[in-house]
DNA sequence: AATTCGCGCAACCGCCTGATC
DNA sequence: CGATCAGGCGGTTGCGCGAAT
């Protein structure tokens, strides 16, 4: 079964917009909202595809949008983001007001990558790409045992983020700037939970899952939120996208923050098996479409 | 001044997923 | 429960423009 096309291509105007198609949509959306965008353009009065009516909108008139280059911080937060999430530029601009996936995506294949790929990282491992240079390359880790447990390899993952997000700080953006009293980043927030008692009580439940405990979920709450840490489900791990699934709307409700690591659990048993070896992914799954403020609230 | 080249960005395409029937 | 639809996402393309030759 083939897929119908999002609309009837003929007959519709492709290409660039011109200003008056923009200023119908932008008053039709003023006006009513965008409601269904399969049949806004007709509504609009326009000849175009409700998805490229959509897709106008969102990376070009939405009126949140804030245009011109991105500032050195805003770009550094594009690097650490990615290291984190990968190439999920949605999720990646969702902690960037004003900016759209689209934008972050081309900076990124434009600017960020070559940039990355000139001070020797890999962008898309975000590790060094010469294997020759110790002093900069990845924490080292012996090699992989079955009994590696699930502490151990988050401890690991953490020191890994925290090495390899200053080293490309330092690369891109020179020396450390001294810790500014109302400036954080959000490695500092990623630190700070582990450091926190969220954090603690995360190790605590590990312990108790090493104990035997069945749940490959340890969840740890604080505050209003909670936190889940450890493998990615496997309805998630099964499905043909290896990327963790998108902010859904119940998600953005309540303020839960899932860790995934590259390490699985058996099905079978509550043994721990070690990923791909020396990889442990890690992906923050973001409650919200707001800025890191939600994490600032539970450090302050 | 004309041409070529490279870059940046807007827009398109195809696939995936969740909702609805 | 499967089929269909609509929206969203990431990858890719192609055009416009400025720099270089």
């Amino acid at each position: 079964m083939g897929r119908a096309p999002c609309c009837e291509k003929t007959g519709l105007k492709r290409g660039p917009w011109t200003q008056e198609e923009d200023e119908l949509l932008v008053e039709y959306i003023k006006k009513n909202g965008h409601g269904s965008w399969r049949s806004l353009p007709k509504l609009a009065g326009l000849l175009r595809c409700g998805k490229s009516c959509r897709l106008r909108w969102t990376n070009y008139l939405r009126p949140d949008i804030k245009r011109g280059p991105f500032s050195p911080e805003e770009e550094k937060l594009v690097i650490q983001l990615h290291a984190i999430l990968g190439n999920r530029w949605a999720a990646i601009a969702a902690q960037i007001p004003g900016r759209t996936d689209n934008e972050i995506k081309n900076l990124w294949n434009t600017h960020l990558r070559k940039r990355l790929l000139s001070i020797g990282i890999d962008p898309q491992t975000h590790e060094p790409t010469s294997v020759s240079s110790p002093s900069v390359g990845p924490i080292k880790r012996p090699p992989a045992s079955p009994s590696t447990r699930h502490m151990a390899q988050w401890e690991s993952a953490r020191l890994e983020a925290e090495a390899r997000l200053s080293m490309e700080s330092s690369l891109l953006f020179g020396p450390l700037t001294p810790p500014q009293p109302n400036k954080r980043t959000n490695t500092d927030y990623f630190l700070r939970i582990w450091h926190s008692e969220v954090g603690n009580s995360f190790r605590n439940i590990s312990k108790g899952e090493k104990l035997g405990c069945s749940s490959p979920m340890s969840q740890a709450s604080v505050s209003g939120m909670t936190i889940e840490m450890g493998p990615k489900p496997e309805a998630e791990l099964s499905s043909s996208n290896p990327e963790p699934e998108p902010e859904s709307k119940s998600k953005l409700e309540h303020k839960t923050i899932h860790f995934y690591t590259g390490f699985t659990h058996s099905s079978s048993s509550n043994e721990v098996e070690d990923s791909s070896d020396t990889e442990l992914q890690l992906f923050f799954d973001f409650p919200g479409q707001n800025d890191m403020s939600f994490l600032e609230a539970h450090f302050n």
